[in-house]
RNA sequence: GCUGGAGUGGCGAAAUGGCAGACGCGACAGACUCAAAAUCUGUUUUCCGCAAGGGAGUGUGGGUUCAAGUCCCAUCUCCAGCACCA
């Protein structure tokens, strides 16, 4: 057959279509198998390689399931809320819905050019009032339950895209959307209750099949600790400085206390602290740092003793310093910390810089060089003496804390709320209303969607606010309560909000009653299998794992986790070996490989690439090894017989079993190079049954679906190659009936022997003897052992 | 520092403890061609050897085993993520 790309490809993706074989239907009695990907950022560069090889796990897997039996949803959409599309459309003097439709377009068509089979008619794009309508009664549920509350506290900016953002997005201290500094800023800013969530959002993966990787990235994120909460009284005052420690068992090693800059008892006590001056001037230097600098300078340990109160430890009584430095964070714990320099070692860094005293507590190493962290006998801890692992001491001394009032058992996580607003424009308008009387007060449902008003202007404030700020006809309002004269929030929602529910839109994209139908989502939730981007653990999978536990626990969802797998693919590099930039000028675009060589080359060269979670750089001679084997594929019509051809048998069964397994596991390279060898035996003998060619054909289809239709229509099929039944095959006949084992004398392989595939321990062992290169290597040699693994090896051992 | 993962040909990579290097790329040789491209056939871990054949070989060093890329201990390097988290 000639296989003319240009003209199959558009004329099955048009065929697909208007057979609606893609369409999900709700509530089939086939099972279902609900398959996600991350749907994309509308970006104006149009598609990237990496959202062929996102997308074509699912893709792969979707397809088999279709054929396989499965009312299959596998739906794509639009993340179109953000910063890029609003600093273009300022470039631009465009508004940004102009450019986001455009945008959508574009990826929209590039997504049909490639054939992935897409449930187009569910289509959902954030931007659209039908859609951020139901993400803002999310959050007004939200609010409602207490889970979003205004707080003034240091909150990370980027100064470039002049937002506040969460600690999330600005991991490593870098923005990440520009990639600047991100600075500490005290700001007046709204959050949700993501903590209140930490235990569940950990539990939860238990119950998940995700990647190991993935869990522990999000159990190290959410940094559960377990310790306890010690008072330590202001010597002289009736007054407490509250510190968390992992170590109450090292309470008798305490020296000094250390406090975070910005730590309120500073101020309580301003009149007091004798070197306030130098405080403060401290407080200016550690501000200035930015997040990265106060990381980075790990070994030197600043700080600062504040002259004119101290703190009493309260297990003996003793008086100890308290000094000022910027290594104790404000943001966790409590913001202050009690000091073991024997037992920790930034402690110990920090005392060797400010002469102050150690007091060893646990037995061990030697603290003469560094602390010692290790187990050992308590020493020099009253009643803790004797006791000799953390665990006892450490539940001691939680017991003794608590009978005395002055402590108790108490967990932390690192994880912080989720800094949940823009200054922007382009984004979900915060439903809430400020009004003097009454503060802060949700807009009534009824009045949703809130929708963003028109602008002239996009740019943002010089001052810290949204360019909604700006409107007063927005800004204006009655308050629902007490009907008096109020204003409206200005922010907008960042742009993880459309994204952290967006799966559940699928299931009933065109709902303008509810956000979904309660027996569509029953229907079609959890998802089955979801595959997106390891840039996404610490964001958006942890942001939707969160608003959909929220929504299980007011009951709007029928499970408590949104996706039961998760896999992730790795990256696709450039031929140079390093990350895709339009600097670095090695971007490939699919489009043109689409154009050059077909969608079928495209998709099956991804897959064939290597490993599918593992990184690998794009190779152009590879791709035309790929076209290669898809002009062999439709060179087989050449060669077809009516008759299966026997010898072609126990290869075809071998990889139905192979290919369909493959799959399964992700192991798309191997199931694409068991084709290959299949392919090659194909030519070899020089010909192939109609049916043969039918279940090769089916095995294909997920990887190239257009040439294996054309091909299976080209043969006289009249249905549907893609939704055809996906073939079974027959164990016996994967099984050859003489099978070749290698045989080894003392361990090293010296020849091979064809033996039945069930022969018994003796006729195989003779057998193996009776191969000339075996026999001498044993010549003069006595047998010691012979061992018979049926199916595997042979081995003799000689002296 | 912590967590997760990876080190195998010239390259991308395969190998439920059982013949290391499947499959693809590239390279080399040959066929076809006036020639080239395309296509087809063959060779291609490495060293010694004309060959038959033999030796070595999965980051490094040990160990377990009849048998180790795979399991155990130690060690080095690289990738990803987190990181003064008390």
């Amino acid at each position: 057959m000639n296989y003319d790309f240009k003209a199959i490809e558009p004329k099955w993706q048009k065929a697909w279509e208007e057979a609606g074989l893609f369409k999900a239907e709700d509530f089939s009695d086939k099972p279902k198998f609900y398959g996600l990907v991350e749907f994309p950022y509308p970006s104006g560069a149009g598609m990237h390689v990496g959202h062929i090889k996102a997308y074509s796990s699912i893709e792969v897997i979707s397809r088999k399931r279709r054929m396989q039996g499965y009312n299959v949803l596998f739906p794509i959409g639009f993340d179109a809320f953000g910063l890029p599309t609003e600093n273009y459309a300022v470039k631009t003097n465009t508004h940004p819905r102009i450019i986001t439709d455009r945008n959508i377009e574009k990826f929209s068509m590039q997504l049909r050019k490639v054939g992935f089979s897409f449930d187009w008619d569910r289509t959902v794009d954030t931007t659209d009032e039908d859609y951020y309508h139901w993400t803002q009664w999310i959050f007004l549920k939200l609010f409602e339950h207490g889970l979003v509350f205004r707080n003034k506290a240091l909150v990370n900016y980027c100064p470039h895209c002049k937002v506040v953002l969460s600690n999330e997005d600005s991991q490593g201290g870098k923005c990440d959307i520009c990639h600047s500094d991100v600075i500490q800023l005290s700001k007046d800013v709204w959050y949700l209750r993501i903590t209140d969530y930490a235990e569940k959002l950990l539990q939860g993966l238990e119950t998940v099949d995700y990647p190991e990787n993935i869990k522990q990235q999000e159990i190290n994120w959410i940094g559960k600790s377990t310790g306890a909460f010690v008072n330590f009284r202001v010597a002289g005052k009736d007054d407490n400085i509250e510190i968390y420690t992992t170590r109450p068992d090292t309470l008798f090693g305490v020296t000094f206390m250390v406090m975070a800059p910005e730590h309120p008892l500073i101020d309580r006590y301003a009149d007091e602290i004798t070197n306030m001056d130098a405080i403060r001037a401290y407080r200016e230097e550690c501000a200035k740092k930015t997040e990265f600098e106060r990381t980075q300078l790990v070994k030197d340990k600043t700080g600062l003793k504040i002259e004119g109160i101290t703190a009493v430890n309260p297990v003996n009584g003793e008086e100890v310093p308290i000094f000022v430095a910027d290594y104790v964070m404000m943001g966790y714990g409590t913001g202050a910390i009690m000091a073991v320099p024997a037992h920790d070692q930034r402690d110990w860094d920090f005392a060797h810089a400010f002469d102050i005293p150690i007091i060893q507590v646990i037995e061990g190493g030697d603290i003469e060089k560094e602390a010692y962290t290790g187990d050992g006998q308590m020493i020099n801890s009253d009643f803790l003496n004797g006791y000799d692992n953390k665990k006892d001491s450490i539940a001691r001394m939680i017991e003794v804390l608590e009978e005395r009032g002055i402590g108790h058992k108490g967990i932390q996580y690192k994880m912080k709320d989720w800094a949940f607003n823009r200054q922007r424009y382009w984004g979900e308008p915060i439903p809430l209303i400020h009004c003097p009387n009454c503060g802060v007060v949700a807009v009534p449902y009824e009045e949703l969607p809130l929708r963003l008003p028109e602008v002239e202007d996009f740019e943002p404030g010089t001052d810290g606010k949204s360019p909604l700020a700006r409107i007063d006809s927005f800004v204006n309002c009655t308050c629902p309560k007490c009907k008096g004269p109020a204003k409206r929030e200005t922010d907008t929602m960042p742009q993880w909000a459309g994204s952290s529910w967006y799966f559940l839109r699928y299931c009933d994209a065109h709902n303008d009653q509810a956000f979904a139908d309660p027996k569509k989502l029953a229907y079609w939730m959890p998802v089955d299998w979801y595959n997106g981007g390891m840039e996404h653990v610490t964001r958006h999978l942890l942001y939707s794992r969160f608003w959909h536990q929220f929504l299980y626990d007011i009951g709007e969802v029928p499970c408590p986790e949104p996706y039961a797998k998760r896999s992730a693919q790795g990256m696709i590099l450039g031929a140079d070996g390093e990350k895709m930039s339009k600097s670095r000028g090695n971007v490939v675009d699919p489009l043109d490989i689409v154009e050059t060589y077909g969608a079928d080359t495209l998709r099956t060269y991804v897959m064939f690439m290597g490993d599918y979670g593992s990184a690998a750089p794009w190779n152009d001679a590879s791709v035309r090894g790929v076209k290669r084997f898809l002009d062999r594929v439709a060179g087989l019509t050449d060669l077809i017989t009516e008759e299966p051809v026997q010898s072609l048998e126990s290869g075809i069964h071998k990889a139905i079993k192979k290919v369909s397994s493959d799959i399964e596991d992700q192991k798309f390279n191997t199931a694409i190079a068991c084709l290959m060898t299949l392919i090659n035996d194909i030519y070899k003998k020089g010909k192939i049954g109609r049916d043969q060619l039918i279940s090769f054909l089916k095995l294909l289809s997920p990887f190239a679906p257009h040439i294996t239709e054309e091909i299976y229509h080209e043969i006289g099929g009249t249905d549907y190659l893609t939704v055809s039944a996906w073939p079974e095959y027959d164990e016996e006949k994967t099984v050859d009936a003489m099978i070749e084992i290698g045989v080894q004398v003392n361990g090293k392989v010296r020849g091979t022997v064809l033996i039945p595939k069930d022969a018994e321990k003796e006729e195989a062992l003779s057998l193996g003897r009776a191969n000339e290169k075996v026999a001498a290597a044993m010549a003069g040699k006595t047998i010691v052992k012979e061992i018979y693994v049926p199916g595997k090896i042979l081995n003799y051992v000689v002296k």
